[in-house]
DNA sequence: GAGAGCAATGGAAGCGCTTTCATTGTAGCC
DNA sequence: GGCTACAATGAAAGCGCTTCCATTGCTCTC
């Protein structure tokens, strides 16, 4: 057995490899990589016999060689905090539609919330050397925001927007969107303020911006729950509770979300409530139920599937190196006033 | 210029590599692979000075040449027809929590109930060289079982049963399903029976239990309805109303999902039905909001997560060689009885 | 006190591609 | 007819790791 045969694990075989079509086709491994990359570089007829070699043998190229070669993965990864909670799963849907129509593929974090879990993997991410990388929200441990400009990749962060991205941020501002929510409100006007929410740092600024346009108004009442996020049916439900015992007068009530308010909502029937007249709620995502609880929810509605696809047109201009993507890209949000508000 | 420095593209601030690391820590590249890989393998003094030097350097290692050389990659696919339908949604959530506490890294592709694009899926996937590979369902395209097979990976469907999967499957029978709810139904008895479905392979199945279980009992009414995969509340309420036009007499509905029992729920409503007297509605997936329609909604329940969980335990044990993983491994479904059945 | 045994390290080769820089052949032009 | 131009292909090097197989010092053991 020679030095060069024991080398060969697997002489026969083994999977395919770019040489092993090159060799039946009786091409050099660079045809074939042309043929396969940049197929307009190969002869015609070349081209048809590389392709007749791959079909008869199942060629599947290596993208690790491939990628390690050429410094260029076609892969994207995307941090988000839960696919579960339906909030950000459009977003994913619009992401990966517009990656894959490009060719490149989705690598999914899931960052449960926690930004140590964000660094971890962002660490993890960045050593598969992905084309590019998505996070949500625009608040990264000091290390994770290091470790991400150091690696010189094009980076979107969604779902909030900032002036000053670490590249680019696809969002909207959830300050307006609790102020927004406070002046549909105080259009009808309440007695008593209240707001319902979880702990992730964009729930809270919808809840700052709330409490701001309601300030010298009137004191914005915050049950105190041990509610973490994502904040769920239950959690909603016993905030309610809290609410409607802790006082008289006429409530409007911002959610932090639409479960929230569905929890909410719950009680307050169960306690009799009025709804709108006493009381009214306003939820935030428009989801899927929103339309179908009695009565239906007013909530604030955004396209989310859309930030998806925003965020991956703008990866992928900056991929191609376009230098125009602008720093904020606004994705719109409205209130829709169905039953509860 | 040599020929050597001409082929260094970045001499100074290029990414830090293993050799970087090496020479400034005084050692030879393998020391420093087997200190990130095999520590206990490495002097502790050695370590540390190799520890210090990555965090002075903010290296971080690349697995695409990693992979390329150990021939695993510490990655798994899963292929899942979407993820904005809540159904899948915790199946990933269990099967990254999973993977993610074993090292691995997750790559999702998502088919959207396509057949031809999980064959495409597939082969991208490949292509990225994964140590396992996770599929939605027991029907594949011929070419994707051949270059699943031929891949020699291990391989786990999920959310069907068979006893010929392609290696090893986790799910539950959907014919069983079917049956199961027409027992639930039968046992307060309707003078008609319909099921509102959607037409992927699973659903069909859940169907076909459904009917079997009712021959030679009653002819099971099937809405004509161009509804594909995933459905919705509209096609729910579109089936529902075609449903209560067509006749009389009491009804027992099994919808292929809750989304869908919701909609046939909310135009039963519409109509005045008594529900469950005149009217019964059995939804599958126990979604969310199910306990919270009016009625409540009967469903069935599935434990989403766990597949997901038993998913990536059970590729996990094959990359690490265990033999005795079990063709097919069976997770548990009941009735959730609540008020529409 | 010599060989066995082990802990700690290194050298060299190679994983399967792409890149860069030739090289060949043929068409096109004055 | 000789030169340029371009289309089509190839040779060689190298991407950044891990693997395999030494090699070097030790500490044990009899």
């Amino acid at each position: 057995m020679t030095g060069h045969d024991k080398n060969r694990r697997n002489p026969t075989n083994g999977p395919v490899t770019l040489a092993d079509v090159a060799r039946l086709a009786d091409v050099s491994p660079v045809t074939v990589s042309r043929a396969i990359n940049t197929p307009n570089l190969v002869k015609p007829q070349t081209l048809e016999a590389i392709g007749r070699v791959i079909a008869r043998t199942g060629y599947v190229p290596n993208l690790l060689a491939g990628g390690l070669a050429s410094r260029r993965t076609r892969l994207i990864a995307a941090i988000v905090p839960s696919v579960a909670s339906t909030i950000f799963a459009e977003t994913i849907e619009g992401l990966n539609a517009e990656l894959v129509s490009a060719g490149y593929q989705l690598l999914l974090g899931l960052s449960g919330y926690d930004a140590q879990r964000e660094l971890e993997l962002t660490r993890a991410i960045l050593a598969r050397r992905p084309d590019g990388i998505i996070l949500t929200g625009i608040s990264h441990l000091k290390e994770t925001r290091a470790m991400l400009t150091g690696a010189g990749l094009p980076i979107v962060e969604i779902w909030d927007s900032t002036p000053s991205p670490l590249d680019t941020a696809v969002g909207f501002s959830h300050l307006a969107v609790g102020a927004l929510v406070a002046e549909h409100l105080l259009a009808t006007g309440y007695d008593r303020y209240a707001q319902i929410g979880a702990n992730d740092p964009r729930a809270v600024q919808r809840r700052d911006g709330f409490v701001n346009r309601l300030a010298g108004i009137a004191e914005v009442e915050l049950p105190a729950l041990d509610m973490n996020s994502p904040s769920t049916f239950s959690d909603g439900r016993a905030a309610m509770a809290q609410l409607l015992d802790r006082g008289h007068g006429t409530l409007g009530v911002f959610c932090s979300s639409d479960v929230v308010a569905h929890g909410a909502l719950a009680e307050a029937h169960f306690q009799g409530c009025r709804i709108p007249e006493d009381l009214a709620i306003i939820g935030f995502g428009d989801f899927d139920f929103a339309p179908h609880t009695h009565p239906p929810l007013t909530t604030v509605r955004i396209d989310r599937r859309d930030i998806g696809t925003k965020a991956a047109q703008s990866i992928l201009k900056k991929i191609a190196g376009s230098e125009d993507v602008g720093a904020m890209i606004n994705v719109e949000f409205h209130i829709v006033a169905r039953g509860t508000a």
